[in-house]
DNA sequence: CTTTGTGCAAATTCTTTGCACCAAA
DNA sequence: TTTGGTGCAAAGAATTTGCACAAAG
């Protein structure tokens, strides 16, 4: 059911499409941290009108609106999570899996801010290994 | 004076031939996280005889041997750090700049790791605006 | 010599843009 | 009938690769 999905969307303002439906629902039931070409492919062949420029429209959009959160770990592809919660991120070195971590008992952070910068949103992540990778590669 | 810079590579085991002299040194004196463009269009008035390749091949050396630290925020163009101590990021989404930011009083954290994952390196970074770019930008 | 560093040009990859078409309000 | 969503092809930008030459030990 998209029925998710679409209150997501009017939520957060964005008018719900079927495409944009399409692509909600799939990041919200795969919480992969799917890339675009994933995206794409993984519903083309249920879309078969669907275009890559169109999931990028979309996804541009979706992360312009705050309705998910982009991530950049590598610099190589930009990952998308429909799971907005403050959370940390790991991505393998390796096989470039990426997984949710959750921090407990953070304390109040403070920070010098001299130069009186405007924070919207913080990112934190971990590279390194999963197990699988690890026992492949000579560190 | 380039005797911190090659005690720098020999510390990492990187062999201190003149452009990663070069590169080196300016890292370590220009701490503006420039990007790999940027080091070559700097250097490229001194050094006729670099060229951008190289300039990318020993940036990838240095990340590898731990010289220097890689800084991947917006996924557009990594930039590089020569500071490799603790310390987050911010970036400005209008200009580009980005500024070390150094968190205070930060607890212990624990965290669940259900997949035994291998971790090897924490980046933190924020994004917003910078005083300059504020004003100009309708939010 | 033999290994390692460098450089040119071409290739690759991810993403954006320009523009035209189509659908909905 | 105006706005907005979509799609194709091309452009763009950052980085990597293949290969050849040069330098160093």
């Amino acid at each position: 059911m998209n029925t998710e999905a679409k209150s997501r969307l009017l939520k957060f303002g964005v008018k719900p499409s079927l495409h944009r439906l399409a692509i909600m629902e799939y990041l919200m039931s795969n919480l992969i941290h799917p890339t675009a070409d994933h995206i794409y492919n993984s519903l083309f062949p249920f879309i078969p009108t669907l275009s890559k420029t169109t999931v990028y429209n979309i996804l541009k959009l979706f992360e312009e609106k705050k309705v998910i959160a982009a991530i950049v770990i590598d610099g190589k592809n930009t990952r998308y999570d429909a799971d907005i919660s403050q959370h940390a991120h790991f991505q393998c070195r390796k096989c470039g899996v990426v997984h949710d971590l959750r921090l407990n008992d953070m304390a109040p952070v403070t920070m010098d801010n001299p130069d009186n910068l405007i924070l919207d949103d913080c990112h934190i992540y971990f590279r390194g290994y999963c197990p699988d990778c690890v026992k492949s590669v000579s560190r």
